[in-house]
DNA sequence: TAAGTAAAAATAATTATTATCTAAGCTGAG
DNA sequence: CTCAGCTTAGATAATAATTATTTTTACTTA
């Protein structure tokens, strides 16, 4: 993935910090703003929070990322890509993506409701396959 | 609905203001903290933001009313009743129920997945019906 | 190279949430 | 009935989370 270009197309500079972000949430998946930032300073130990912050509002305006809210947690950032569902293990607090037929889905529910909708923000929670036996 | 009974059934003491909280979210149907706060302090003008988290909690915790976290909002509470979707309007911000089979998605999915789930939060964003005749 | 722009750094301010402490109200045992 | 014990509201303080402001640095380009 070339991060430099990605930001680019958004009219956004390729600085460092923005590179080493989105590189932290490809390697993560998903990660919450205090995995993001006990990540970022290791590479740039100037860095302060409200940097961190001010670029993911700034992403996230550009769609770049998104903000995942989930239950009893704080929100989890990650790159966009396919539209798909969340899986958290309400044990081990894991949190993985399943990639999952949102359109069709969404078709059903805006004909149903008679909204014109076109997101999803999907998530099931219950046990991993790892915590099911325990 | 009797909200006396609702709360000794989970061990809580009916409160005057625990009965005014439940019955501003029937009335609401979803209702965030500051939602909540301006049409509470109408009855009980001594009541604290601290009292009313304090309730929320334990509401929350005895499964009495659930927690709605929303993109680019503030939580909303609403009482626990049959699994449902929810629509927001990109554009009004309103926020309504639509009832849904959750139950055979969550089968398909732990199916997929190998996961054992047993809880869904299903967001769907975009226009409704008043809003896109404009 | 100098000027203009955008971002990072540093910090302050604000907002949101949680914790602590006290006093009031209910309940059950005597 | 009344007192002891428990739960909660109220009042407030403390902490945590987020946003805003200002200065400095770095990059771009004329």
């Amino acid at each position: 993935m070339n991060y430099v270009s990605l930001l680019k197309q958004h009219n956004l500079k390729a600085t460092p910090q923005r590179l080493e972000i989105l590189s932290i949430m490809h390697q993560s998946g998903h990660i919450d703003i205090d995995g993001l930032f006990s990540k970022i300073i290791q590479s740039f130990p100037s860095i302060s929070l409200a940097t961190l912050y001010k670029n993911l509002h700034i992403m996230l305006n550009s769609n770049i990322i998104l903000e995942l809210k989930l239950p009893n947690t704080k929100p989890k950032y990650e790159l966009i890509q396919a539209p798909h569902a969340h899986l958290l293990c309400q044990k081990c607090g894991s949190c993985i993506d399943l990639s999952l037929d949102t359109d069709t889905l969404i078709k059903e529910v805006s004909q149903k409701s008679g909204y014109k909708l076109h997101e999803s923000t999907l998530i099931f929670s219950g046990l991993c396959p790892q915590c099911q036996n325990h």
